[in-house]
DNA sequence: TTATAAGTATGAGAAATCTCATAGTTGAGG
DNA sequence: CCTCAACTATGAGATTTCTCATACTTATAA
């Protein structure tokens, strides 16, 4: 995580995305920028929470770490977007989840300790915050009922394409059969379908995407009913 | 729905509840109170929304009422809670949701017309608001994780100690199931299990609770992570 | 260096779940 | 009274998904 210190390049973010609109204030004074490289951290759970950032550019997930260590993927976040407005909201000074840049992501960010009580008194703020909730909100629940209405194999399409980062699909099993609630061994299944379909191709460490169009139409329902 | 104009009830739930800690001024001269019987609608999709309530007594279902007519359980609610909290923040007129009683309830009730200026710019509720937002999405996220993660059966027992009513579960077949993304073919075979162990007794128009604590004991899980 | 844990991989049989077909029952409306 | 739609019910076979067993590889820690 490194701070971009040319305020062109952070006037150009705040304007473009909606940023100012989110406050009473003018935050420009106090807005940071980081970029964070694919696969750091934006934040880490447990880890005190010093800003809350706002994601302009990019695409992180959102991992929880379960009481016995395991790790579970919860969501994918694309901008714009808050990252620890939970924690802020709740006053609770330790991030509750971990979030982690899938391609390189640019945050701005705001630092809370000063601003918290400002920020939980400004209605301009909140009613935003409230609104991002909703909408929030709406997505999961939309998600929640594709998880049930679609068959893995359109589910995994989706996942894909979304979690591909130059056409190179190298998730964790694991995580992404626990995410998808299905077995490992399932997993592989379905994976080796899309091989033999020639939707992928396997390579040393990670799938290479060999059909696009084919993944795209699977998942096209899939993201059709989530937006 | 019938209000209930004694105002030392209607103070009662208001002191219990915690709700005028919601609100930065006393919301006692505007709140009303009212009985929805079981089976009656709180809020209907697409009505106008009069009142933001808040549940302190009773079981409530919330529904969605899909493009093509057909309905879909999205969740259950219990005191306290808000409804048609989203809508007043998104400013929309009209309700989203249909919220169905499924034993007698009590709401109350504020209306909206004249103070949604005075509730959208109150930062002790919009802050209350967000707290309710962040909770009840912890929820959602821990219950989508609890549907991928748990057997049918487990659901299944725990939904019915949940809408159970009077040792009385007589759920729509085809909305259970829906809700719980299976087939109908598939809960009719799970039901019948659990006839088949004894935990249900089938009669004319339900199933009657046969063996509450094997019933619990299936759900135990699920309820706990839940929490 | 050697354990040890985590990740990957595959087979085989079992269990869960789906689809489709078919039918009886019930309630609302004409 | 009749008809239609919605709900309930059950069987049979197909498909999906799981569990378990078993190995190989890789990274990490002692």
């Amino acid at each position: 995580m490194q701070e971009i210190d040319n305020q062109d390049v952070i006037n150009n973010f705040i304007v473009t995305s909606g940023y100012d609109e989110q406050f009473s204030f003018d935050p420009q004074q106090d807005t940071k920028l980081f970029h964070i490289a694919s696969n750091d951290f934006i934040v880490k759970t447990g880890a005190p929470l010093t800003y809350l950032f706002y994601l302009v550019k990019g695409k992180a997930k959102l991992y929880d770490v379960l009481a016995n260590g395991k790790v579970s993927l919860i969501d994918f976040f694309t901008p714009p977007c808050f990252i620890g407005e939970m924690e802020l909201i709740e006053q609770r000074p330790e991030t509750a989840f971990s979030m982690q840049a899938i391609t390189d992501c640019w945050c701005l960010a705001l630092p809370i300790r000063q601003l918290q009580e400002r920020l939980l008194d400004d209605p301009v703020f909140l009613r935003q915050i409230c609104l991002y909730f909703v909408h929030k909100n709406y997505r999961t629940v939309k998600t929640a009922g594709n998880n049930a209405a679609f068959p893995v194999a359109q589910r995994l399409a989706s996942f894909i394409l979304l979690t591909a980062h130059d056409g190179l699909y190298s998730e964790k099993h694991v995580q992404v059969a626990e995410y998808l609630g299905i077995s490992y061994r399932h997993l592989l299944y379905v994976l080796a379908q899309f091989v033999k379909n020639g939707y992928l191709v396997k390579q040393q460490h990670h799938y290479k995407i060999a059909n696009l169009d084919a993944l795209t139409r699977l998942a096209h329902d899939v993201n059709e009913s989530t937006n």
